[in-house]
DNA sequence: CAAGATGTAATTTTT
DNA sequence: TTACATCTTG
């Protein structure tokens, strides 16, 4: 399969002195060199994939003169944008106004530039899935079930990543007749908020310049030198989009790894890569297989396992640092024992630039709490995220409406809360007028106030007033200050601030983020859509790992990132692989395969150190469940690990709660500890509570905490 | 209409 | 276990 692409000689090259070609290897110098036909780049892990897409665009601007305006570089998410113009910006000073940008905030940024030509509403909102999600149930709640209208929402997000509008090949994605039907209102409903989705961005931009050459020419113009980073987890959308941007003078540049696909979830499709050379003609590939990163054994181990892959091209990586030490793996007993291991292995070195990998966002809360019981400093990455709590998109919903009130899933969102006494009765009766209206939700809310009751149309009035307020104000100060302004007076400040305490202050502190968050923003409604526009298509930046945090993230937002130390967790079937629980579905052999291609991303994290936990149990649900191993580390070869088992042995001896220990039940309170013995391998412990009553505990299953010097 | 009570479903992964 | 949805009561 891999035949047809042994890496090419390397010809004569020009002045290899130059600085910015120094230290490039043969493969990633002509990557860098290349000129005059598309080129894919086959970069394997830690083959310095980054430095030769930013090297590419430095040189392109220093030596080929290419104008910086022309320049688009294209990522999947936000953390390879902001890493890539920052290195960029480092390399040349030639940098400024290249563009750099998510596919998703590159199209954002077409629509808004051309989109008028196809009918777009150029200040359109960004719909997140929660939001596109709620318009869709709006719309189907009286006729389908919940499940069912789940079902069809990721169909009609299948349908777009796919490119196909509702009057299109729908059938290939839901044969239910009924299906194109819901497509198209959904569209509509969508179209007369004036707000587009996800995937309307890469959808909307391909009919947009497939339909209008004037655009396309305009676009192509515009941009002659494209690089897309990551290409291995582009969706046919995206891959469409590639084929309208490329023209007659386009540069086209992409690098990827096939191992490395890890969004099939979201429409990837390998296939894009794997047949780049197919689609575009006269393609140049160039392999990178040299690792800089990680140790021989590290790199030996993950390439093993995914060596077990059908689908892939193939590659050898090759190691440039030396055997290193061996891969531990450690079996525990259960995800608790887990945490409690990571947290000695920080003991141990807290100086190593740790990351703790699991499969899902719900296993980081054995982390949070046993790091926290042991002061361990750490860094939380994406877990719930900020633009998506409750609070913030509430404040965003009241935001919203000023830039675009026909905005009626944020109408909804924000008419109530704070309590204004429109209820679901109500809020219908309001949207009533919505034609007469013209979509626009205020003044659907005004024409309704003769027909509300009086409870509610007191609430209508003050949130009236409350708009026409706002709305005077806007031009007259930042972004900022009207955010605060906003929050302020709709009493969304004091809604959260009177929350139960703890809670309730996280909220609040979280609004007064989101002003601070605005504070490079000029003000005016342009400005507020700009600021809008980045909270659902760009995460909050946190602070890099200030000193020695260790990381807890989530094995696909690890893809680009790399660590001295890498801890991949729950490494057992049915967590990491991640299994569907359909017994009847039978085992898609695919899927397993992004699993195996997700565990090699993880591992090759590494640069020094890759440590394994598999538990034997772990708290799903609250309730326990048995785990078997991962079958991924049947796949690793014996000689490069050190397995560690601590579940066979009895713990014995060493109880961990002594007599006199003070210790805290969580049902029952302070006490303390008249005797511990092991019984049956666990730990039993006998407490006389200060309620004075007696009891026994296992602290295996309960919440039994020794309490230090009270 | 709001607040409290009760019931139930849920865990992939991200723009 | 928790979060969220639906039902019940004031």
């Amino acid at each position: 399969m891999c035949g047809e692409w042994t890496s090419q000689r390397y010809t004569a090259m020009s002045d290899t002195n130059h600085p910015l070609l120094a230290n490039l290897n043969d493969a990633q110098r002509e990557a860098v060199l290349h000129t005059g036909s598309p080129l894919l780049i086959l970069a394997g892990a830690g083959s310095g994939k980054t430095r030769v897409i930013t090297t590419r665009i430095a040189w392109a601007l220093e030596t080929l003169g290419t104008r910086p305006q022309s320049v688009a570089a294209v990522t999947f998410t936000n953390k390879a944008a902001r890493e890539m113009e920052e290195r960029i910006t480092s390399m040349t000073d030639k940098a400024l106004g290249v563009t750099v940008r998510t596919f998703h905030s590159f199209c954002a940024l077409l629509l808004r530039m051309y989109g008028s030509a196809c009918g777009i509403n150029t200040s359109f909102l960004i719909y997140d899935e929660t939001d596109a999600m709620t318009l869709l149930k709006n719309l189907l709640k009286q006729q389908y079930a919940k499940n069912e209208i789940k079902q069809l929402f990721e169909d009609i997000m299948r349908a777009k990543d796919l490119c196909i509008a509702p009057d299109g090949d729908v059938e290939r994605i839901n044969r239910n007749p009924a299906f194109a039907e819901i497509y198209r209102q959904y569209e509509e409903r969508l179209a007369a908020t004036g707000n587009l989705d996800f995937g309307d961005l890469i959808m909307k931009t391909v009919f947009l310049l497939r339909e209008h050459s004037d655009v396309r020419a305009a676009v192509q113009m515009r941009f002659s030198t494209i690089l897309v980073d990551e290409y291995q987890d582009s969706n046919a959308a995206q891959f469409i989009l590639l084929k309208e941007l490329y023209g007659p003078g386009t540069s086209l540049s992409v690098v990827g790894d096939d191992d490395q696909s890890i969004y099939s979830f979201r429409g990837a499709e390998i296939s894009n890569i794997l047949t780049f050379h197919e689609s575009f003609p006269n393609t140049r590939v160039i392999r990178l297989e040299q690792n800089y990163r990680s140790t021989g054994r590290i790199l030996a181990a993950a390439s093993a396992v995914v060596s077990h892959n059908q689908g892939r091209l193939g590659k050898t990586l090759l190691s440039t640092r030396g055997e290193g030490n061996k891969i531990s793996l450690r079996f525990v007993k259960d995800n608790e024992t887990e945490a409690l291991q990571c947290a000695k292995l920080y003991d141990e070195n807290p100086d190593m630039e740790t990351a703790i990998i699991y499969r899902v966002n719900s296993q980081s809360r054995s982390f949070e709490e046993v790091f926290t019981r042991f002061s361990i400093p750490f860094l939380l990455v994406g877990a719930l995220r900020f633009y998506e709590r409750a609070e913030v998109k509430d404040a965003i919903a009241l935001l919203s409406l000023f830039v675009n009130p026909k905005d009626e899933i944020a109408f909804r969102r924000i008419i109530n809360t704070p309590v204004r006494g429109i209820g679901e009765k109500t809020l219908a009766s309001i949207l009533e007028y919505l034609p007469e209206a013209k979509g626009d939700v205020l003044e659907s809310l005004r024409l309704s106030l003769d027909s509300l009751s009086k409870r509610a149309r007191s609430g209508a009035q003050v949130f009236l007033a409350l708009y026409q307020d706002l709305a005077g104000q806007m031009d007259l100060t930042t972004t900022s200050m009207f955010i605060h302004e906003a929050m302020f007076k709709s009493g969304l400040y004091d809604f959260y601030r009177g929350q139960d305490k703890a809670e309730g202050t996280a909220k609040y502190q979280n609004l007064e983020e989101l002003v601070s968050a605005a504070q490079a923003f000029p003000g005016g409604k342009d400005a507020l859509a700009t600021f809008l526009e980045g909270t659902t298509l760009r995460a909050p930046e946190y602070e890099e790992p200030a000193g020695k945090r260790v990381m807890l993230i989530t094995a696909h937002n690890t893809k680009g990132l790399e660590f001295d130390r890498v801890i991949i967790t729950g490494c057992e079937d049915g967590v990491f692989p991640m299994i569907r629980t359909n017994m009847w579905e039978e085992p898609d052999r695919e899927a397993m395969e992004e699993e195996r291609r997700l565990f090699y991303v993880a591992m090759t994290r590494a640069r020094e150190q890759l440590i394994l936990f598999s538990a034997r149990r772990r708290l799903l649900f609250g309730r326990w469940s048995d785990s078997s191993p991962s079958r991924f580390l049947a796949e690793i070869p014996q000689e490069t690990l050190d397995i560690k088992d601590n579940t066979s042995k009895p713990e014995s001896m060493d109880t961990r709660f002594q007599r006199g220990d003070r210790v805290f039940h969580d049902d029952f309170g302070y006490g303390f500890v008249v005797e511990s013995s092991i019984k049956e391998g666990n730990e039993a412990v006998k407490v006389r509570l200060d309620s004075g009553r007696t009891a026994v505990f296992i602290p295996e299953y309960t919440s039994l905490m020794k309490v230090e010097g009270e």
